[in-house]
DNA sequence: ACCAGATACCTGTCAGACAGGTTCCATCCA
DNA sequence: TGGATGGAACCTGTCTGACAGGTATCTGGT
């Protein structure tokens, strides 16, 4: 990694006049600058940086074409902005992606079908891959969330949130950041549409066996079995599958 | 998807005053409205929404707190903002999930060989699925930009991108945007490491062999043998790992 | 050495202004 | 009548200056 953060630093160009001829908006100018200060520098996450005024200085630019620019790269959570204080190099964020894939979802460019094909596949993988390597913790945080969904039961919407913080522990416990960040990323579409495919089972029987569907996989986990994570977390999305076709999706 | 659209659309809360207590940032509020007023009145790709100055009035803020919130939209790709013209909803876009997944990269948050696991986990699947849905066309551009790897052997440049280029083709081919936008997020992190596993191979024939897979997985899909084209992207994979521990990485 | 107040700095928001681009309509010519 | 042309209205991009409120830092006293 170090090799590839330098390699990283040495190709950032060095610091040229912005074009202010208007073929590129000076605020994406000031962007690109910002996130070339912050790889010239290689600032890891806390790291701060100069302030709007010394940006705007160094650039030649109005505070408030820098601000424009910080807003931007707070809104993709590059950086962390707050009143009165300097911005720091933010870390990794989950959420830009799920507001991305709910947009998507939402203007007809993705299905849920295709969301679930998506999941299927990463997350046969994480729970192959949480068997192998999750720590007692981690095993019991799991067996823990799919107790809760049995205990919760006939509240709806409690379920739903074990149900997706079940899913994200799995892809924590599988040491992969970038499961993690995919899977976080599908929260925000189940928040939607959850509640389609729990009602459109035909009945409390059949939402049962999906609440020991997960404590299934939740046990393959704990027995540090990864062929039996993998297959039932493949039964769980079939099922799943099927109930939403069921609901006519 | 109506079903669904119908769902979210009654979801959206109507407009009510903002806080001014500080509590939250304006510009967040705003964006939060600008967010519900896409929802709320359904708008699709293409669709143009009020201008900034409209938004201020409406909700009795400065045009720079508009402003800024259109910016982190468009920052977001789900708006779409130009000189002179209205802004207007925006479809999908890559780009966004690339940047996001090139900084968790740089700032050591996820490793090479993390994103590797996920990309063979993905691409064994869109190879598959490419083999099946692919049409004619799509199925000659991915043997098209196989053989362009073979014919451009000594640019390393333009192999690289004849590489990136096969991947996003094959993940198209496989019918699921989804798919397609974590494939094409890799792209940009791809462009910062593929020289390190080209120049870590021995020599020009284990080179020529990583050519030589890729015209392997384009055979398969256009033979349209889904296991076949899963099992070529999984050596593929397979073979660049090694490539890179070679390397060092 | 430690705590509290003062101070300097920084961000959040506002108002107003102007240049340049886009859209659309009305007018004019063929 | 239909198409081209011109202009007006509107919109975004950028700048300037200002002020309130939050944060961090320094200073001074104990």
């Amino acid at each position: 990694m170090a090799e590839v953060s330098r390699r990283l630093a040495e190709a950032a160009p060095a610091p040229a006049g912005l074009d202010r001829r208007g073929e590129t908006r000076l605020v994406d100018q000031v962007m690109d600058r910002v996130a070339a200060h912050i790889r010239r520098h290689n600032l890891l996450p806390g790291a701060i940086l100069p302030s709007e005024a010394a940006f705007a200085a160094e650039f030649g630019v109005s505070r408030a074409v820098v601000r424009e620019a910080f807003r931007s790269l707070s809104a993709l959570k590059l950086i962390d902005v707050g009143a009165g204080r300097r911005a720091r190099v933010s870390g990794m964020d989950a959420s830009v992606l799920g507001v991305v894939v709910e947009h998507a979802v939402r203007c007809d460019q993705i299905t849920i079908h295709q969301i679930y094909d998506v999941r299927r596949t990463v997350e046969t993988r994480t729970a192959a891959l949480a068997a192998l390597r999750r720590n007692e913790a981690e095993a019991e945080e799991i067996a823990g969330l799919a107790a809760a969904m049995r205990r919760d039961f006939c509240e709806a919407e409690r379920v739903m949130e074990h149900d997706i913080a079940f899913h994200e522990a799995i892809s924590r416990a599988c040491r992969n950041p970038m499961f993690g960040l995919i899977v976080a990323s599908f929260g925000a579409v189940t928040r939607q549409t959850w509640r389609v495919g729990w009602t459109a089972r035909p009945d409390d029987g059949a939402r049962m066996q999906s609440v020991a569907g997960h404590e299934e996989i939740a046990a393959a986990i704990f027995a540090q079995d990864p062929r039996r994570a993998e297959r039932a977390m493949a039964e769980h999305f079939d099922h799943s599958v099927r109930a939403l076709l069921m609901a006519g999706v």
